[in-house]
This record gives structure tokens, C-alpha cells and sequence, in this order.
RNA sequence: GCCGCUAUCGUCUAGUCUGGUUCAGGACGCAUGGUUCUCAACCAUGUAACCCGGGUUCAAAUCCCGGUAGCGGCACCA
């Protein structure tokens, strides 16, 4: 059976894409990317999303990287469909580790013994300076081949001996050529590459070999991934070729890039998933938004869920050029999903931004207390707080800077706050003192009421703001807010009538 | 340097295959107005782009040629 055979058997089978990030660094944004186009790939078309943990690297990989890999994909809501059972993990699954596999080692020495790859002694020192010749010559660097004329007893002699050597893939000349589903036709020229390295011995492979036989054993239909492997993929085939393995279908996705138009990285501030979390993004807002940067549905749709992109997105309508992440349109996606939030929801998520900045707790018995005054306050208190600033909060995080004031006894802000536009100051304590008596007066302590009474007096005035402006300083200490009556109705009358008083001393001072 | 990819408003993009319906459409942003005590939300209006140069054609963002720019990759990392 030829290769292309055997893409074609697969291709007529069961789509199968994986997400293969190695854990060096937390899910970045751009990764979660890669796993939602593989995601939404696999979904629609009934396949299978695996996940396999490329950790050949012992160095620079590291568990936490991992969890927080896992943890990311799992919040958003792209679970894993396969893995082993064992073990400790989040979802039904734990991923794939190509630590944990040990099938290479009879790969390579098929692919020696069928004279595909041979034994390389050269130094690192000798290559490197070949390939500092051969740049400063302007020519690509690649290796030589000088070992690749050794003879089999040679060959046999010098490993016998202990001389140290690298498993190098005999690269025939020849363009390679692959359909990209992204970008079309995609050819390279091997001789620009040499004999690539593919094993750093007969039990440790190399990213490339290892990635085509791992991509072989987990029957992978499509190869999905960042368009910085682009030039691998030529590699990757050759190998493949090598082994006699099928080639599966590629598309390279194009790069999320910083507002500088350069691949996004640490450098340019929070790239990772966990960051955009701990800000207050929702998951369906990062998905919508990824989603959008380099694909569209062509037409005007922009609101998605991840179900309703699992019915319209297509890998033929990925953008080809790099999309830059832009940060503004994320905040509109983010206050959109906030605003569609239904209260109960929205506020067990901003609950813990509350208590992280000290403005709530909850005790030993469950009750929640307001920050400074260790106060009892009902979860309903809370909400009202939360559902009064729902519709201006961009990222949950905020929440604490608008709410602030339903939690802390003292308000600190300057008197001249309190001063209406060109007004006096003693027309402001005059306005506030009639207030005082209007609220004083109100029995039925709801919105409604306050709205109605404290109007009636504002339109007598002629400019109502000479009465709302100051009453809403007075009440929250802040010069924008939500309305004076919604406000005070959640405060309470005792603590609304106190800070009115509160401002009326502070103006007189 | 070499190889590859890409190129429409500031940004994400539609339109490009199958030239005319497009003095280029939508969204974010920004500006202005409406609503309004403020902010937000909402509504309305506005702002702003076919990388450059040739060619083909009655007609080009769309086809051809040549530049230019940006990005990515060039490991015994992944």
C-alpha cells in the first residue's frame, strides 16, 4: 500500500486532530487558539480531539506548565476525548505524554537498517562551525554528510569503540510538496535542509520523528497547529516517506500577533489563558473572541457560542495572515457575555474578586461580612451591588472598584465632589438638607419611591442635577455610578440617610 | 543571509476563485448627537482602507508581471 493509500483510508475514516503544546510555559493565548480550531475541527465533523503533552524535553518541561495546560482547556470548555484512566486529573481523562511512550526506539532502528538514517559522529563543535561557515557564505546551513559515506563496519567499529553519535535521516533531493488546507499548495526544497538530525540516540528521539510516529500510532487524520511549523511540516514528511507511513491533511493556522505585529509573548504582557482568567475574561468570551481572530462565518454574525461555532466554522475560511489581538474588541465581547449573565451566575463569579480585595468575607458559619466593619451582610446585599453595575463592567476584576462602597463604612472623597457644576456650596447643603427630609420621610423604602419623591423636589429645582449629583456623591463617594435611588434603595435607609448627613457636616467644615 | 508565508479602514474582517450590482460592506475603537444628575448600556450619525509600479481589458480590490514591506522558520528545543 502506497502512502497516499494510506491517507486516504484514514481520511475516509474517523477525523482524528490532536493539540500537542509541550508544557515550557502556561496555555498562551495563542495555543488555546490552535486547540479551539482542532476542537471545533474534530467536533463537527463527529472525530476525536486528543491531546498528547509533548515533554520529551525533561529540562524545560514541568508539571506545573501541565496542569496549568489542562486547567486552562478544561475552563474554557474544550475537554479531551481520549487518554489513560489512571491517575489524577481533571476531566475523564488524563492526556497522552510522550514521556510515557517507549515505541520509538524499534523505528529507528528500522529506519537504519532499511539505510534510510545513518549514525552520525560528528561533534556538535564540528557542525556548528560548518554552519557558521556556510551562513556567512550566504548559503543555507546544512550539514555536510560527511558521515554518511561510512560503511557498515565502520560504523559498527566506532559505536563498539564508544565514540558518541546522533541518528541523521538520509535526505533525498527532491521538492516536497504538501496541499495545505489554509494556504493551498506549500513546496520546499530538501536540499536546503540536509540530513537532519531525527535521534539523539536509538531511545530518544527528536520533535520531528517523534511527532510523525506519534501522530501515526494516534491514527491523526489532520495535523492543525500554528504556522510556525510550517517548516517542519516538509520534514515531517520526509520521515514519514522514510518509514513508510501515510501523510496526514495539514493546515497551518496563522499567528496571533501583539499590536506590534510580532508573535505575541511574555513581553508584551499577559499572554497566558490563567492570566485573561484571573482579569475577569469569561471562557466564552475568550473562545468567541479567538475564535473570530483569523475566522469569520462571512457573514455579519459575530456573537458565538462554542456550539454554535462547532456548526458553522470552516477550515477553509481561516484567514491566511497573521491577526493582531486586540484587546478592545475582547473588553466588548467580555461586557457583552457579563451583560447577558443572569444574576445568580454573575455573582458567585465576582464573589471571590470581592474577597480577594478585602471588601467582603465569609465567616466560620457561612455568613458573609462586609470588609472594614466585619458587618453581617445577606448574599442578597451582594447581588443588588453586583446586578447595580452589571451593565458597565468590561472584566469581572472591575467589579471591586464600582462596588467598593457598599462594603466600606468611610467613604473618602474631596467635598468639592459634592458641588453641581457652577452651584454654591451652600446651595448644595440646602439641597441636601431637603433631601435628608424627603428620605427621612419615606416609609416604603423602594427605588420606586425614592426615585419619585427625590424627582418631584429635582424638577423644582430647575436643574435636577443640583439635587442627583450631590445625593449620589453622598452615597457612593464617586462621581459616576448608578442611580441615586437604586442606590440608596440597596443601601438601606439608615446607611443613606447617615452619609447625607455625612456630607452635609463635610461641606459645612 | 537562506527558505517559506502574507499583504483591504488604527484593529478584526466581507468582497478576490467566477473582473462590472462596491466612489469597497460589517464589527471594535474613536468623534458627534439623542436619552440623562454622572458613568455605563441603548439608539442615530460620522471617521477611516484596496502596499507600490507596470500591463491585460470598454471595465481591476478582483487577472498577469515586477518590486517593496511585514512576519515566521532556519538546533543534538518543542
Amino acid at each position: 500500500m502506497t502512502p497516499k493509500e494510506k491517507l486516504n483510508l484514514i481520511s475516509a475514516g474517523e477525523v482524528r486532530v490532536r493539540f500537542a503544546p509541550s508544557p515550557t510555559g502556561s496555555l498562551h493565548v495563542g495555543s488555546a487558539r490552535v486547540a479551539l480550531f482542532n476542537y471545533l475541527f474534530a467536533k463537527q465533523n463527529n472525530g476525536s480531539f486528543v491531546l498528547r503533552i509533548e515533554d520529551t524535553d525533561k529540562e524545560r518541561s514541568s508539571s506545573e506548565f501541565e496542569k496549568d495546560i489542562l486547567n486552562g482547556l478544561s475552563w474554557l470548555g474544550m475537554n479531551w476525548d481520549e487518554g489513560p484512566k489512571n491517575g489524577d486529573y481533571i476531566g475523564d481523562f488524563g492526556p497522552y505524554r510522550q514521556s510515557e511512550k517507549s515505541s520509538y526506539k524499534k523505528h529507528i532502528e528500522k529506519l537504519i537498517k532499511d539505510d534510510r538514517a545513518y549514525h552520525c559522529f560528528c561533534s556538535q563543535e564540528e557542525v556548528e562551525a560548518e554552519r557558521q561557515y556556510l551562513m556567512a557564505r550566504g548559503e543555507a546551513p546544512r550539514y555536510n554528510g560527511k558521515c554518511s559515506q561510512l560503511r557498515t563496519e565502520e560504523t559498527e567499529e566506532m559505536i563498539k569503540k564508544g565514540k558518541k553519535s546522533v541518528i541523521r535521516l538520509r535526505v533525498p533531493l527532491k521538492k516536497v510538496k504538501f496541499k495545505d488546507i489554509v494556504r493551498k499548495e506549500v513546496e520546499f526544497d530538501s536540499k536546503i535542509m540536509g540530513d537532519i538530525v531525527i535521534a539523539k540516540d536509538l531511545e530518544t528521539p527528536l520533535y520531528n520523528l517523534a511527532v510523525v510516529i506519534d501522530d501515526y500510532e494516534m491514527k491523526i487524520s489532520h495535523v492543525i497547529r500554528g504556522e510556525d511549523h510550517i517548516s517542519n511540516t516538509p520534514k515531517q514528511i520526509l520521515i514519514a516517506e522514510a518509514l513508510d507511513l501515510p501523510i496526514p491533511e495539514y493546515a497551518h493556522l496563522p499567528l496571533v500577533l501583539a499590536p506590534d505585529k510580532s508573535k505575541l509573548s511574555k513581553r508584551h504582557g499577559a499572554v497566558s489563558v490563567t492570566e485573561y482568567k484571573e482579569e475577569g475574561y469569561l471562557p466564552e468570551s475568550i473562545i468567541n473572541f479567538l475564535a473570530l481572530l483569523g475566522w469569520n462565518p462571512g457573514t455579519d454574525r459575530e456573537i458565538y457560542s462554542i456550539n454554535h461555532l462547532i456548526k458553522d466554522f470552516s477550515l477553509e475560511r481561516v484567514q491566511k495572515s497573521g491577526a493582531i489581538f486586540n484587546v478592545k474588541k475582547l473588553d466588548f465581547i467580555n461586557g457583552f457575555y457579563i451583560r447577558q449573565k443572569n444574576i445568580d451566575d454573575l455573582t458567585q463569579i465576582c464573589i471571590p474578586y470581592l474577597v480577594k480585595s478585602n471588601l467582603i468575607s465569609k465567616d466560620d458559619s457561612g455568613n458573609y461580612r462586609a470588609g472594614d466593619s466585619q458587618r453581617e451582610i445577606s448574599l442578597d446585599f451582594i447581588k443588588k451591588a453586583i446586578s447595580l453595575n452589571q451593565e458597565r463592567l468590561k472584566k469581572v476584576s472591575e467589579i471591586s472598584e464600582f462596588t467598593d462602597f457598599f462594603f466600606q463604612d468611610n467613604l473618602n472623597y474631596s467635598k468639592d465632589l459634592l458641588i453641581w457644576k457652577d452651584s454654591s456650596k451652600e446651595e448644595i447643603v440646602s439641597c441636601l438638607d431637603k433631601v435628608y427630609t424627603i428620605l427621612s420621610e419615606i416609609r416604603d423604602w423602594q427605588e420606586k419611591e425614592i426615585e419619585g419623591k427625590v424627582m418631584q423636589e429635582a424638577n423644582s429645582t430647575g436643574d435636577r442635577g443640583k439635587i442627583f449629583w450631590p445625593l449620589r456623591v453622598a452615597l457612593t463617594g464617586k462621581k459616576s455610578s448608578a442611580g441615586p435611588a437604586e442606590v440608596a434603595e440597596a443601601l438601606g435607609k439608615e446607611t443613606s440617610l447617615e452619609r447625607v448627613k455625612e456630607a452635609i457636616q463635610l461641606l459645612k467644615e
